[in-house]
DNA sequence: CAGTTGATAAACTATTTGGTTGAATACAAC
DNA sequence: GTTGTATTCAACCAAATAGTTTATCAACTG
């Protein structure tokens, strides 16, 4: 097993990627295999494959197998999680700053604090 | 200025480090100096103005100016603009799932496309 | 069975990255 | 003006990463 912590680790650096996220993007509109996803690139099939690793390490993408196809698919709730620890803080801060915002002047627009 | 594409790619590039999580994790409660960021870590305070300047170059956060020092505070915006990247392609994939799950019997639990 | 397809493994390389130390800059305070 | 404090710049190093090529493995196809 992985610690959530980890996961979470894993899930940012797996999303740092440009390949990886088009991977992602094109996994929401459904599953595929790895040579499908490897198509759109001038990469070899090999770094792709590897591309899916880190995503399915990251617990982002689980395959599947049909004979000698691996059909990878994207797992929502892991997506859901980096979301999560994203708006934790982003809440914070919003909540902090509208509250600042009501005490002192301008509702909008400051600087301080 | 930056591309949109940039940015998310920055920005997820930025959280893909567990000390530039914890930055991010100090800021939501609320701005601090680069020397108060830096206080908890073992690493230099160097290394820690580097990991605000990755996280400022992503957009996530911004410097003020207070004489020498540089109060660093988070941008809910640039946080939310990476939400908003996941959050697509994640409910496009639960979407389909549960159109799926309507079709077919067994309405969770489901392996296949 | 021989050949082909889909995916992975292994070994290697170039680049990026996260850290270091030491010097430079900027402002404050004495 | 000298000293002290906060931050950054520059040069450097080690480890991680994304890519390559070659080889291997597994399952279908003729």
């Amino acid at each position: 097993m992985s610690t959530d912590d980890e996961l979470v680790d894993r899930g940012f650096a797996a999303l740092a990627d440009p390949v990886r996220r088009a991977i992602v993007a094109r996994l929401g509109r459904g599953p595929a295999t790895v040579g499908e996803l490897a198509a759109p690139f001038e990469i070899s099939v090999q770094a792709v494959s590897k591309h899916v690793q880190v995503l399915e390490h990251a617990g982002l993408v689980t395959k599947g197998r049909q004979a000698q196809r691996r059909p990878v698919r994207l797992e929502p709730a892991a997506l859901e999680r980096l979301t999560a620890w994203i708006d934790g803080h982003r809440l914070l801060a919003e909540q902090r700053y509208r509250r600042l915002d009501a005490v002192l002047g301008d509702p909008s627009r400051r600087r301080d604090t």
